[in-house]
DNA sequence: CCATTGTGTATAGATTATGTATAGATATAC
DNA sequence: GTATATCTATACATAATCTATACACAATGG
């Protein structure tokens, strides 16, 4: 974000892209600048100035020449959304993607967070959240995922990245915004498991197909689950465990979670530990995760189905009051 | 507010980065800065002065000169994260500190987490994120943390808030703008450690006070440790353990920690499991991050060690870029 | 082909902005 | 008392910007 605020006329240089001498060029001989003057007549460019200047540029860059968009006014350039644009070109296609993620993955490998932070900016000026959740975020995940297992990527590069995006999707699903009146899943990871990026994810698909997702992250306690269950009354209980271990560990008391909560909670488990055939799951009553498909399509299903069984134990939901 | 010690002007400046001639023709020639004097006349700067400091070289570091920054006004420099914002409505009555806190803990306790976010909202309209982070969302993570240590809160509330705040501190984080030819720290967990909501909180104010900090999150292995300071060459590295079990256990692999570590690599040890006194900090080198003032001001002092340290190797100094 | 116009860049000399250094006088700390 | 820190005031050296003019190059029309 850039802050507010007079700027000079190097600022402003920097800022726009357009050298000096051509700011001083295009305010003689047009009159869509009109920069201020400071206390020894240097140049005050403000915000909006900026704006102007940010628009020319992307019309230069359309091949406009700088008369024509002299002669579009101040006005139009001030305010570009209001005018019929034809601006939305036809992107280009998904090698941007691919070669975003290579760029990521490298980044990662050399810490360079800034440099993961920009690339990620430039992939969600273009795409959608939801593209750059799935063909980013998780494939560069799983790419990271299998180096370090191969002993190629540090753990540092692992949590770095990990952060980042888990910073990121966190900020998706707040913009995805959920309601209180809307279904609830609660999601977390079996104790022990710490890899939280999966199960976050699906929960960002989800909260976007329309469900409530309280969030708990990484290792948490079965009876930690069924607490929280006893005061969310969530309609769903979504659980991920990566680690087959874990998942081992956890196999026998799964039937126990499943007892101890209300017949409401229907409880999904999902993650790469899981069998897609364990029998374990039909004798606890589990619904699977299934793992064969985009992860998008995969929780539209899953919030399709949390819905309808919401729907399906009537109206013991009254909208909560906020204080 | 915060109104702790006033600083002369050796103080100051090495707290800020600037020299004391500096400051003296800043005050001179614009009126960002307006020390009172003590009795013999010197000059004596306040927390507030040195919040402003740090934004002044936060905007110089992108290149803005000074003679913009001062034309922003005192008001923008005090408090950069409110000035983005345009109008905040004004018959809104303050949400008081004590109460926000009081009512977090509460959503918390209850799993409420749109309760949450609509809370931290409101305080962030009216408070800066320096007192956000330090005077909500500090205090209420060690509330829950302790209702959790007497069983009286529990896990999934830890988790939820945990995520929650986690996720503001890094937004902030990402607001602070870290550039790339800042000073560099990287901040992790000792290995077995999960809460990193403190050095989290430390590395916001540590980037505040401009230093780029790499955030590797919790639970990091020495090695990783010490193969991520071969790659990103940070200046300090920033480590923190809460429980007193992990301290034990790594305490005797932190001298060779130290040992494989570049010479140029200042290592700080902190969290509530460290002694202030243990030994092993001298033997092995470690620099205390001490734990008996505010976050910000310790988080300070040390970003200002930091960047003597970083000076004294011969470091870059603050560039422009040439057109 | 030439002339005209549009457009970006370069140069010269003056002015302003900004960081640093110096000198002499006081104040503070040990 | 001595060493260090700070004060005021002034001076200085670059860097950045200003104005004004000139120039290079492409497109366009005669």
């Amino acid at each position: 974000m850039t802050s507010p605020g007079p700027y000079k006329i190097g600022t402003a240089s920097r800022l726009a892209g357009i050298s000096p001498g051509l700011l001083r060029a295009w305010e003689r001989r047009y009159d869509f600048l009109r920069p201020g003057r400071g206390p020894g007549g240097h140049r005050l460019y403000t915000a909006d100035d900026l704006r102007v200047l940010d628009e020319i540029r992307r019309l230069r860059g359309e091949g406009r020449s700088i008369g024509e968009i002299a002669a579009l006014g101040r006005e139009h350039l001030a305010d570009p959304a209001r005018s019929g644009s034809s601006s939305d070109a036809p992107t280009e296609r998904a090698p941007v993607l691919e070669s975003a993620c290579v760029e990521l993955v490298e980044a990662a490998l050399s810490l360079r967070a800034e440099s993961i932070n920009r690339i990620l900016d430039g992939v969600a000026a273009t795409y959608s959240a939801d593209v750059v959740v799935e063909r980013v975020i998780a494939p560069v995940s799983r790419s990271i995922g299998e180096l370090w297992e191969a002993g190629l990527s540090s753990i540092a590069s692992e949590h770095l990245i990990s952060s980042i995006f888990r910073h990121r999707v966190l900020r998706l699903m707040d913009a995805a915004g959920a309601s209180d009146e809307l279904p609830t899943a609660v999601a977390a990871c079996l104790p022990g498991e710490e890899h939280d990026l999966g199960i976050l994810m699906t929960s960002y698909f989800v909260t976007r197909a329309g469900i409530r997702v309280l969030y708990l992250g990484p290792n948490l306690p079965l009876e930690a689950c069924v607490e929280a269950c006893g005061v969310a009354t969530p309609d769903a209980l979504l659980i991920s465990v990566t680690i087959p271990g874990v998942f081992r560990t956890n196999r026998a008391s799964l039937g126990g979670l499943v007892g101890e909560l209300s017949e409401s909670v229907r409880v999904y488990l999902g993650g790469r530990a899981v069998p897609a055939s364990d029998p374990v799951l039909e004798e606890c009553g589990l619904y699977l995760i299934p793992a064969n498909r985009p992860p998008s399509e995969i929780a539209r299903q899953v919030a399709a189905e949390i819905r309808s069984h919401a729907q399906g134990r009537g109206a013991d939901r009254p909208a909560r009051t906020p204080a």
